[in-house]
DNA sequence: GTGGTCTAGACCACC
DNA sequence: GTGGTCTAGACCACG
């Protein structure tokens, strides 16, 4: 999976990576266990201080979706979720408002909405289920 | 329709105060050419500096949701698509990858996330017809 | 409340504001609402780098003990608990063995270690419902 | 007694062997006198670097847990408690301080929380008498 | 080699 | 004034 950097971006650089490593877990583009590149590795490739790489490896790791271990590298972690019904409930409510507004702000009806994101869904991972049109991958 | 902060939010005021205006339009909440309380008004019942809330109009009437007109008040504006189709789709895109990461990582399925999602689009103000390009401009 | 710093613990110095500000917020020394001191301003007093000390305050608030809001300081988060039972009830026991494993090295009796802790327990600020002997307050 | 390493961890390898054993010991799983496996066993067993296991058993050794006798092994040592009686209360103290300090922030309450310390209490090998300033070591 | 901590100092956003 | 981000560079712990 590849990095990149927007340095134009109001968002700060370690939470453009936090994000798109979070989203390649999320696509499946990231498998448990696999490695990721290192700090230093990392730093030089994208031209940014290793600080800033090892601040969102330190932020992801802190919320679980890699794992550090000094002296071999940092690793994606196995999925979990620890939090209560309500709260990721809530969560979810927020972030599909956030959503609404801007497909509303953007000019979208509600039928072009849902094509959009039912395309994209077809990309992402999801949890074991009652999963309507689940990602087929390819057998190998 | 009423604003409310959240202080402990890791969100700056301003943006809140943003944030949900854009999402009173998108609701239907807020119609056009209604008028807003004024930044003096606003920052008293909200408890707020002065500034930050007419930062927070600032930048709604700089990306056109609001429109000011001096003397008279704060109003908001008539809906209007600007941006062309290529940049819309991105954005769009954009953020259903967003909310669609944010859906994997809670831990809900295809079906949970598409459930709460037309939960809440039910809630919105749709554009009818489904544009491709973005609609006219008002005559000014 | 007062902060200490041992430079020569194996702990590094964040952390050990961190586990400070903890049980602080546990005892009931450190209200919820009330203000910390300001990054640069503990910074001074602990002769520590201020970055040192934002480190500390950054990991609190991710993980809900403190809210920071930019330009006003940082304050006692209200406490909130989000993770699941068996998560929670599983950490508990792993604290507890460990608590035990050292009481046990250390040649302290069953009943002593008992002693001990029911001593402190007593100062700790307990969530409501069945505590046995609560912290009592001096009236006001 | 099996060991089990949680690459996981933020613990560092070493240091979850040494408190397993540590452990382990207090539980009475390991009785003094007992052999523990060699380094190169260990090592292999546990799929580890054998500097890993030898850093951990040193450790054990400095603090008096195991005896490494040249050419035969390491052994689980005697018991024996040689800090002076306000160290050991102090840190013992500390160690409740920190145990019940997570109690709270977990949300458990003063009752649930002795509870669950009295069901694993159970499982150790504690000290008969109340010795007040450390047991005798053994002669040798 | 790996990541983690700490310092020093600059610049920006927020209120 | 506040906290947040980023850089640069040093030193340590881990495997």
């Amino acid at each position: 999976m590849e990095l990149r950097i927007e340095t134009t971006s109001r968002l700060p650089i370690y939470r453009q990576i936090v994000a798109q490593i979070q989203e390649g877990v999320a696509r499946g583009l990231l498998e448990p266990g696999e490695k990721l590149p290192s700090v230093r590795e990392l730093s030089r490739s994208l031209v940014v201080n290793p600080n800033t790489i090892a601040k969102a490896y330190t932020e992801l790791e802190r919320e679980g979706t890699l794992n550090t271990r000094p002296g071999l590298g940092v690793f994606v972690a196995a999925p979990h979720v620890e939090i209560i019904r309500e709260a990721r409930e809530r969560r979810l409510r927020d972030k599909a408002d956030r959503f609404l507004t801007e497909a509303v702000r953007l000019g979208f009806s509600h039928e072009e909405m849902l094509r959009m994101l039912e395309e994209r869904a077809g990309q992402f991972q999801w949890t074991k289920g009652q999963n309507t049109s689940g990602r087929k991958k390819d057998p190998e």
